[in-house]
DNA sequence: GCAAAAGTGTTCTGTCTACACCCATGT
DNA sequence: ACATGGGTGTAGACAGAACACTTTTGC
């Protein structure tokens, strides 16, 4: 089926995930070109022959969101010789966490935020690729606080609870919850309180710049849905 | 530094583990070609372009091994463009855990197994691939017991601990380990024992094959060193 | 009878889970 | 004064860690 002269191409991708509107959004470009012309994708490229992978997908992200220094991984490799209609594409798929503040996107019809639980029809493995990078999401919160990637610098346990719950997609119990983030390495608790929000002030927290991805046990087990 | 009309060209590398001799061990093959010619390496192979990544994956361990039907995931993508001297050649890295008594290795000068800590020099970036596949195989076994396809399949309760240890790299407790694995989903006790190895004859277990990768709770975790 | 590996339980401690009421503020 | 979200403690269950002696066999 295919000509076996013709070469392999290689691509990354990145999923792209940020909490607006108290969801949980990925970042999508309606593809300009054959195949899946009109469709939506999530946002890649060619990598350069110079360049490694891990910077093929920082330019990917700064192209399109003018963030840097984000949470950025490598997700999986996808190969299927029948994921690309007409040409042999490999992608290395990488996700990244961003915050909403720090979103710098360029308005435009061809770039837009989808709810992750409410995907439109995707190009290629796309869809696949998405659930893949939420799976992968949560394994990693449950070691590290990696969602502290997804807040604003200050934010209140309310807030960080909310990126918890979407991110593992269940509710949380409100006092085991505190009891746990208070106890987790890097947050710092601030004398500072959020105002007029019409309700009680609540206290803001802050996290120091940790290293991610520790192998620190951190939390959210088997409590029961609700 | 690179001609920009070259193209990628990209393979897959296996690491194939084993336990041999009371150790953890690699399979190496010693190269042929430049660059890199007489130094070891682990087998890899150029992925075919109808071929997708697993199946190359399978393809190289079976050519170099004649197993089938074992433990192989994906581990990661290694794409620095300065991994091979004098090409660009991305690498999707697997490995591979596979039972001593199923290995039928022709046996050549070519072709050699090398303790896992106790690596000789090796080709390109492949000494860091070993060592992340060691990595990953340990945060497989706390979550399932891999290890089984490591052992043969019928074992001691012994042996299986010898195993964990050998992945883990720590010496377990006796008890516990005993108390857990006979907790552990598909472990079935056999009516069978060792014999004659001069000593009081053990108990032999097996494995039922049962769904690996398994998010199910599994064990070894912070036991003091010993 | 002794050397060598097999086999076996209990206690302690820390962590996870479940659960309900009062507090501070804006309107 | 009331509506809204912020904030707090405890008891029970479970899992992990530490730890030492008896049993069975071959020689």
């Amino acid at each position: 089926m295919f000509n076996e002269t013709k070469t392999h191409e290689i691509t990354v991708d990145v999923v792209i995930l940020t909490i607006k509107n108290n969801a949980l959004q990925v970042l999508l470009v309606k593809r300009t070109n054959e195949p899946f012309k009109g469709k939506w994708a999530i946002p890649g490229g060619y990598v350069r022959l110079s360049e490694n992978l891990d910077d093929a997908a920082l330019r990917v992200l700064k192209e399109k969101t003018n963030v840097d220094n984000i949470y950025l991984e490598q997700l999986y490799t996808f190969g299927n010789p029948l994921r690309h209609p007409n040409a042999r594409v490999i992608t290395c798929a990488y996700f990244a966490l961003v915050r909403a503040e720090d979103l710098q996107i360029i308005s435009s019809p061809e770039l837009s935020w989808s709810k992750v639980i409410d995907l439109p029809a995707l190009a290629f493995d796309h869809k696949e690729i998405i659930q893949y990078s939420m799976k992968r999401t949560r394994e990693r919160l449950e070691l590290c606080p990696v969602a502290y990637q997804l807040l604003p610098e200050k934010f209140t346990l309310t807030e960080m609870q909310k990126a918890y719950e979407l991110i593992m997609q269940k509710k949380l119990d409100k006092r085991n919850f505190r009891k746990k983030a208070l106890a987790t390495d890097g947050l710092i608790e601030l004398e500072e309180y959020t105002k007029s929000s019409s309700k009680r002030p609540a206290r803001l927290y802050t996290f120091e710049n940790i290293e991610l991805n520790s192998k620190r046990a951190h939390f959210i087990k088997k409590e029961k849905n609700k």
